[in-house]
DNA sequence: AGCTAACGTAAGTATCAACTAACATCAGGC
DNA sequence: GCCTGATGTTAGTTGATACTTACGTTAGCT
């Protein structure tokens, strides 16, 4: 659930493609497994970060269990980028007045 | 640049905890060490990790480097998370309205 | 009950990432 | 030029993590 979780299941390239299989529509483990060249326990496992991590939601059907993913789980990462963005991007406007205060005109040195 | 080497970077502690000093001031390498308990060395390769990633920018100073948080190094970042979040709401807003159609009234089970 | 399909779980292995200690580099003051 | 302060770099170690193989579990069918 916390932000460290979510990021580090998000770290993984293999988890990313997941989360993006079941992001529109619900897949089986075995479907979604049949994506990948790893084996079906090694997507067993990266499910059970994602679920951990709040990324997606599990449902069981019968002998099968369909995930999907869980928007509201990345409201905390969004919000911690977010947050960088905006206050950076204000940083700059700062920055930005400054120069022109005063009387700035040539760009800085790389 | 890309957003795996953006999510990797922000995957440790230490380096989100980089981030968020020199978001709004440019800190030079030991200033941002003296925050941590860990060797010089370590924050020096955090924050070439992080520069790699396009997430901090450093600008000399004499011996000194001064490094200061990018936020355009987010913007990959942001439109992942972005992209996924709308997605996501747009099928909930889905899921909502077939319910409504349906006349269902009741929750589903957990 | 017995069989099978679809999974998750446990144990063991290998690869990767974070750390420390020692060394190298660079700029400035004397 | 020499010394010092500030920092990056390299080599090696340890701990985490992604993987495979083998086994356990649950649900449905006959």
């Amino acid at each position: 659930m916390s932000v460290d979780n979510q990021l580090r299941a998000l770290a993984e390239p293999h988890r990313r493609r997941i989360l993006e299989l079941v992001r529109d529509r619900e897949l089986a483990a075995g479907e979604i497994a049949a994506h990948f060249d790893v084996t079906r326990p090694a997507i067993s496992q990266h499910l059970t970060v994602l679920k951990e991590a709040g990324l997606i939601v599990e449902r069981r059907d019968g002998a099968r269990r369909l995930y999907l993913a869980e928007p509201s789980g990345l409201a905390g990462l969004k919000k911690f980028v977010d947050r960088f963005w905006t206050t950076s991007l204000a940083r700059l406007a700062e920055e930005a007045a400054a120069e022109v205060g005063r009387g700035e005109s040539t760009d800085r040195a790389r």
